[in-house]
DNA sequence: GGCAATTTAATTGTATACAATACTCTTCGA
DNA sequence: TCGAAGAGTATTGTATACAATTAAATTGCC
């Protein structure tokens, strides 16, 4: 083994933003505490008002999220009142989710508390683009990378 | 109601921090496959190569996690190989985390696989730089509003 | 038309997260 | 020193995540 730094947690960037989401999670999951929605469940709500109905495979694109996670939660949100599940007609393998009334009665409250929510935070608008353009580089190198590490695994020794 | 602007996920920099820390953990956890760790694991190795041992309180703290998740996670390094937990004689309520031989031994082999992927990320010190000093500025804010929430609530009709 | 390959959801199993609670041990004040 | 308050860990219950598998439906291809 060549001469290897250490690697010291709070000098990851991995951590930092893991840190960070987990608290963005709590926030938003305590504001929207009177409406009953965890943090996943809003976001699918997001994606749902903005284009509802979708299909499950549909919803988990926008979401990055499978079945294994978007079944059970969609079940809860049904079961909660915000959606119904409907197998369609014309393709029996896919499965429909409608916002009910009760959703599109609450939109604009979720709305309006998630616009408090933002200015809570303080960012200007400038602020938030720049970061999260910066993220999307971050992220898509993620993604160019996760398919040549294995490549890499062989430059192990340098 | 008043008027109210919609709210689209792809504007979200929750959503865009949310979505980072899953490639992180998908990239970190694929990358360190061959030791067998997860990405939770992995940033608790981090913390006891630093400052082995520490009882679950204080390890809890650096990871901002809490005993809920550390003992089960702590169980599964332990059936690993990767630490010991031994009860403090000096206050028998604290459980010490120890470092195994082998935990050791293998600190450089994961050390160097973790300066390997943050080549591949291809970003400079700077850029990682200024990216975690604008999340701790996020994080913070969000600790900061997070307590004066129920406030916030008072001011619902502006 | 008939069947293999594909697509879509659901299911299973493992591993986080975290609130709330329980339990044990320690500390601290009367 | 005795008991209440507090600290540290474990447990319980709920909700994600995701890999891997299953099952049903559709599409393609002959």
């Amino acid at each position: 083994m060549p001469k290897v730094s250490p690697v010291l947690l709070d000098e990851q960037l991995c951590f930092s933003i893991y840190s960070a989401s987990k608290k963005f999670n709590h926030f938003y999951q305590s504001a929207l505490a009177p409406f009953g929605l965890t943090y996943p469940q809003y976001i699918a709500m997001l994606v749902l008002w903005e284009d509802a109905p979708l299909t499950v495979h549909q919803l988990g694109e926008r979401l990055e999220l499978d079945s294994g996670t978007l079944t059970p939660l969609l079940k809860r949100l049904e079961k909660q009142g915000w959606v119904t599940r409907v197998r369609s007609r014309t393709d029996e393998r896919q499965v429909l989710i409608h916002l009910t009334e009760t959703a599109e009665a609450k939109r604009d409250e979720v709305y309006s508390r998630i616009g408090q929510c933002q200015t809570l935070l303080g960012m200007t608008d400038n602020e938030i683009d720049s970061m999260m353009t910066e993220l999307v580089t971050v992220k898509d190198q993620l993604d160019t990378v996760s398919h040549q590490r294995l490549i890499a695994k062989e430059v192990d020794q340098d």
